[in-house]
Parts: C-alpha cells; sequence; structure tokens
DNA sequence: ACCTTAAACGGAGTATACTCCGTTTGTCAA
DNA sequence: TTGACAAACGGAGTATACTCCGTTTAAGGT
C-alpha cells in the first residue's frame, strides 16, 4: 500500500474513533469523519465502502484479540465443559457489551451488504464457539455443533442483544445463566 | 379516520405489494411508490413514517393470523409438547420463508428504529413461543420461557435467518430438525 | 347552503450515504 | 534525475429517505 493511503487510513480510524466516542455514530456523517480527517469524501470510501464497514475496521481488532485468546484458552484450560462456556459466554458478552454501538452498526449494514456474515471474522468465532459447543456435547456432530454456534451468535447479535440489555433490562451475568440453561445440558 | 385518508391507505398498500412483487425491496423507492399510490412523498409518510413501517403493513396481517392460528391451536390439540414444538415452529419458518425479503427489511428498520421489537406483534408472537416452551418445559419459570421465547425469535430473525438458509443452505426442515434438537431437551 | 376547523394533502426542500471521474502523486525502472 | 503509470486523491454530483409547511378538503354544526 502506498505510504499516502496508509497514512489516510490511520487519520481515519483516529477521526472515526474521536467523533463516534463525541456523539452516537448516526449523528456522524461521513463527511464529518472525512473532514475530520482532513481528506474528501472519495477518499474516505475508496478506504472504507461504507459506514458499517469502517464500524468493522474498528472492532476488528478487539475482537480477534477475544477469538484468538479464547482459542488458546480452549486448548490450554484443565476446567470442565461448563466452565469453559461460562468463562468464553461471559467475555463474549462483555465485548458486546463494550462495543454496543459499533457493533449494531456492523450487523445493521445489512440486507443487501452481506458484511458481517460474509467477514472472515465471523468464520473464526463461528470455529471457536462451534469447538465450545463440540466440549459441551461430544456427542454432536461437527455441523450440528456449527449450527448451535451460529444460533448462539444470532442470540447475541445487534439489536437482540441490546433488546435484552435496555428492553427486557437483564444484565450480563443474567444473560449468561440463561444461556447456559439453555445451551448446556447436563 | 377520514375517508381520502382510508383510500390513500389502501392505494399505498397495493401499489407497493406491486412493486415489491416486481423488483427487490432496497430498488423501489418512496417515490415511486407514492407515485404509483398517484399521492405525494408526503402523504406516504404520513400513513407509514419509514420504509420498514410499511414493510411491517404489509405483513401484519399474514403474521397475526398465524398467530391467532396457533394460539387456537395450542389451547386445542391434544398432541405432545414435541409435536406441538414442530408444528408452530414449522409453521413460523414457512411465514419467514414466504416473507423473506419484507420481514428482513421490517427487523432491519434498526438501530434508531425500534419499530419490529416496540411492535405489538413482538409482544403477541413472544407470548405464542412463551406458551410453547412452557408446554415442553413445564418446570421452567415464566421468564425463563420468555427468554428462550426471545432467543428462538432472534435466531430465525432477518438476516440470520436468511443465512442459514442461503449460505449454510440448510432446508427449512432441517432447521426445523435443528431447533427441536436444541430446544426439546428430553 | 354555509362556516369552521382539524385533518390530510403535496411537493419543494434537506440531509446524507455513496459514486464518478478528472487531477495529482508516490514509486520504480531506466 | 527523469518519465511513465498505477494508485490514490478530492469534491462535485446523484439518489433517496425523510421533513416542513403552505394549501386544500372532508365533515359536522348552525
Amino acid at each position: 500500500m502506498r505510504k499516502d493511503a496508509q497514512i489516510n487510513q490511520q487519520k481515519i480510524l483516529t477521526a472515526a474513533r474521536q467523533l463516534f466516542a463525541a456523539r452516537s455514530i448516526e449523528t456522524v456523517s461521513m463527511k464529518d469523519i472525512a473532514t475530520a480527517a482532513g481528506i474528501g469524501p472519495g477518499t474516505l470510501y475508496r478506504h472504507y465502502a461504507h459506514k458499517s464497514t469502517l464500524c468493522l475496521a474498528l472492532v476488528t481488532d478487539r475482537v480477534a484479540t477475544f477469538i484468538k485468546t479464547n482459542q488458546v484458552y480452549l486448548t490450554t484450560t484443565s476446567v470442565g465443559a461448563a466452565a469453559r462456556f461460562d468463562h468464553v459466554i461471559g467475555e463474549y458478552l462483555a465485548i458486546r457489551e463494550h462495543n454496543m454501538a459499533l457493533l449494531m452498526n456492523v450487523e445493521a449494514g445489512e440486507p443487501g451488504r452481506r458484511q458481517f456474515y460474509q467477514s472472515e471474522l465471523y468464520q473464526q468465532l463461528c470455529d471457536l464457539l462451534t469447538q465450545l459447543v463440540h466440549d459441551l456435547k461430544p456427542t454432536l456432530s461437527k455441523p450440528v455443533c456449527e449450527f448451535q454456534a451460529d444460533m448462539l451468535i444470532a442470540m447475541l447479535k445487534g439489536t437482540s442483544y441490546a433488546f435484552q440489555r435496555q428492553w427486557r433490562g437483564r444484565s450480563q451475568s443474567e444473560l449468561l445463566a440463561q444461556l447456559h440453561a439453555l445451551m448446556v445440558t447436563e
């Protein structure tokens, strides 16, 4: 990548982070971000084809770290499957909580824009949770575990998670307990 | 409601149905709909505050019928809980299949626009599925059943359902079987 | 029949996501 | 150092969701 492009990419991410920290994402226009980054709208779109793509870029690192950390966790821990579930899902809930607005925008970049499900991140996240489900229920086949991982992600996705937290008023730990009850059949 | 308003409302619904049948929802603009209905954009928005609201109006009848029919079913059938689950969820999947595009638009009218979760329809759907879960697992408390109903809806919502059908390539009946395995712990 | 008025209408206007394309610039080989 | 060119830039332009407000009209009372 050309050096000027690299610099602009950083300027965009920095500007977006600052603006999104100051006001809600919907109230920040792409033009605002371009202006704050000191570039033209065309350049902004050259780097991030959609607003939701930009949001994805802002959370990719954190989610990728979560995935890697917990991949290692799953292969090194000696605790039982149920405890692993609580640990991994607990951390996942924490990430969703801290990045709720951004993640909602990433996942809302649909329909028409496959964004979320097409991202490499989804595949990795799904693999991680598939492993988790497999540890929990070793008798189930790979595709069945994958399905349950898909469902786990769907349950905690964008507006669904926000609904549980804000409308239903369920806390993170309550959600974890409920999910445990649903998924961990002992 | 004034008579002219009633007439316009019908004209809008008819025009929208026709246009949505001919081309995909995203390619039909609100102006297109207004023009086809022979009214101004302002009038269209007076009736339906957002495109997603209009989409909701177009599916409300069918979903409401589904809910009522299955409420009756649950109180009159004599088959076991597991068979009830298959029946109700099977029909729910069929409705999602036949109205995938519209429902995706309804449910995508977020974030910012609470649309789906705030609709009376959601409450009724949730009540129905809560009952279904309760029949399945009578020992669980009401809030726990409600949570699992929420999750059931989330699992089959908008982009999640489309992902399973189109990317994962799972058929309706396969989804039903998987959901059965996940939710019906016998 | 006529007046009143709240409700409904319509379309010009606004905001913003995203595109197009002519211009500029970093990079690299000669 | 220079020339060539792919890559990147920028901003005017387009499309469209949604708003605002002056105008019109249905409907009920007199």
